[in-house]
DNA sequence: ACTGTTGCAACCTTCACTGTTACGACTGTG
DNA sequence: CACAGTCGTAACAGTGAAGGTTGCAACAGT
């Protein structure tokens, strides 16, 4: 499907964010997530910047500046950050119109979609089920 | 996501080689059905060729070629061609690994893994519950 | 005024998907 | 046996998303 790794990057730096926090920071840079998951901090500035759209995050600018979280980690879902990186749909309709004078060309379209709408339901339930709490509990729980 | 067409595009051609067996013919062409996809011969051939190779779809070649199921759309899932179209996972890890001497970059990865598979278990389980069969039914009772 | 960080634009590289052309391989028909 | 129609597949181009990089203005505390 060329995947992604946008859901995985948010949320190692909520994760990230959220231990700093509780070992007693105010302000976590984009810098120090960056090196964290080896990346480019211009790449997670960009995808905190959604995370804060979508209010799970806050910046601060000027000297000592950073990014907090606006939530606890608890009240956060795999479906919140989800549905803040990921604006599309799961599977796409054909790229052209497909043969509308055609039976199957006709009524495919509108057979797919209530389909994948179903399918797409379910992954949010199953994405809402896990929280960035239970995520960072996972993170802390891997041996060595 | 960057989401793809392929199983829209593998379950058109499905359904349309389905439908036209039950109106009596032997076998479908890729050209009738990339007309009714509004595509390209080679794109649906590139498709059923991975659905041959999953045990969906034969092929005949010479004079009378052509396309036909191998078996009945009752007993073939949108997870059996899910699986064989789109082999990767559905979300990706890091493009290069985090930092190990970090706590998180070092138990990230493990913990997304583990709660990823969770997540395309279940999207499997749901494709897995819709047949080719019932694709064709939606199709047939599109209005109009 | 200085400093460190965000916000953001601009650009590049890589890669998957899709579309297209071309042609050899195959097989039933006349 | 030649022909015709279709598959099988390679090769290449176009498109778009994702990720990486550089640069710099804006901001705010000291």
């Amino acid at each position: 499907m060329s995947a992604n790794s946008r859901l995985t990057i948010a949320a190692h730096a909520l994760a990230w964010i959220g231990l700093y926090q509780r070992q007693g920071h105010e302000v976590a840079t984009s810098e120090q997530i960056a090196t964290s998951a080896n990346t480019n901090p211009v790449v997670i500035r960009r995808l905190l910047g959604e995370l804060r759209r979508a209010g799970l995050v806050e910046s601060r600018r000027g000297v000592g500046a950073g990014w907090s979280l606006a939530r606890e980690l608890e009240s956060m879902t795999l479906l919140d950050v989800y549905e803040a990186v990921e604006p599309g749909p799961l599977f796409a309709m054909h790229r052209t119109t497909p043969d509308q004078g055609c039976v199957v060309g006709h009524g495919i379209q509108p057979a797919m979609q209530g389909i994948y709408e179903g399918i797409e339901e379910t992954l949010r339930r199953e994405l809402a089920r896990v929280t960035l709490e239970d995520v960072l509990r996972d993170v802390l729980a891997a041996p060595r």
